[in-house]
DNA sequence: CGCGGGCCCTGTGAGC
DNA sequence: TGCTCACAGGGCCCGC
């Protein structure tokens, strides 16, 4: 399942591929829950569109054109089984595709996904929902901010701050006064985007931390472990292309290896890699819940 | 407002 | 062997 270090794989790999290339051409599949913003819309936004860069904000591909020199900002959810491929025209189209851009070299950019959790939506400059710090009210939720050279577009991400690059400071300030478990907290894209359940699981592991622990009552030591395994897992899951559980792959449908390297996620009942105890699975905020009984306090 | 729980969606694999 | 069914979970919505 895409989190920060498969969206960031994804991310760099199609900006790598595209950036500088103008769409010639918009096919969608008329499923109504993919789309956040009307096709037509869409549609109209990219036909004719040069891309001009393709980056991550918390789980979510941000694919930023110009048309008629106007700025628009194509946003890419991945949700659980979405994967965002570049293609070559004779590549044959997978089931459960939603989006084609087609290039003006003849390559395709295929948005498929079989569960139907991602999302694809557009936003263009002067979209309203810019108030500074103001909650996205119910209209405005799903509209993002357009992005201005260098800032950090919001509202359709949430007001999460980034685990990489979070001062110690800010990362305590974030869970004082949370009853909620400390896992519960990490999942929350309000507070931090771009963890999701393996790398909650996997950075708590690493610092030691039971999930279940209440976010407020953990020390401020603690909590400066967690943000640096946080990051440690993180970078080092973008360094072997992401984890590939079950059907996750980056743009050019190659797998990632992070997934050799979890010491608890989905190793329920397997001897801890550490200390030898049976990884224990439980369900916390709804989501599989792993960890060593042993060590983590 | 914070928090927990239900729901969406389909492929997979365990179990009978 | 073939079928059923639980399970996977990000984000959104609702209710307390």
């Amino acid at each position: 399942m895409p989190e920060l270090p498969e969206v960031e794989t994804v991310a760099n790999g199609v900006n790598a591929r595209v950036r500088g290339r103008r769409i010639t051409q918009v096919w969608t599949s008329g499923k109504p829950q993919t789309f956040k913003s009307p096709e037509t819309e869409i549609a109209a936004a990219l036909t004719g569109a040069k891309i001009e860069s393709v980056r991550r904000v918390g789980k979510t591909i941000v694919m930023t054109v110009t048309r008629d020199r106007k700025p628009a900002e194509f946003l890419i959810h991945l949700g659980m089984t979405g994967r965002l491929l570049v293609c070559t025209p004779e590549m044959p189209v997978a089931a459960h595709t939603h989006a084609v851009l087609t290039l003006d070299d003849a390559r395709e950019v295929r948005f498929v996904d079989p569960r139907r959790f991602g999302r694809l939506s557009i936003h263009h400059a002067g979209d309203e929902g810019r108030a500074r710090g103001s909650t996205p009210t119910s209209q405005n939720r799903d509209v993002g901010h357009p992005v201005t050279s260098g800032e950090r577009p919001r509202g359709y991400t949430g007001p999460g701050k980034e685990p990489l690059t979070i001062s110690l400071n800010d990362f305590v300030a974030l869970f004082r006064n949370r009853k909620t478990p400390i896992k519960a907290a990490l999942l929350n894209q309000s507070l931090l985007h771009g963890v999701g359940n393996i790398y909650a699981d996997e950075a708590l592991f690493r610092a030691g931390i039971r999930p279940t622990r209440q976010a407020a009552r953990l020390a401020r030591d603690e909590l400066k472990k967690l943000r640096a395994a946080l990051v440690t897992v993180l970078k080092q899951a973008i360094k072997l292309g992401g984890s590939s559980v079950s059907d996750y792959v980056d743009a050019d449908g190659v797998r990632g290896f992070f997934q050799l390297r979890h010491k608890v996620y989905q190793r329920t009942g397997e001897p801890c890699r550490d200390c030898g105890t049976p990884i224990k699975k439980i369900t916390l905020a709804g989501r599989s819940t792993h960890f060593c009984p042993t060590c983590q306090k």
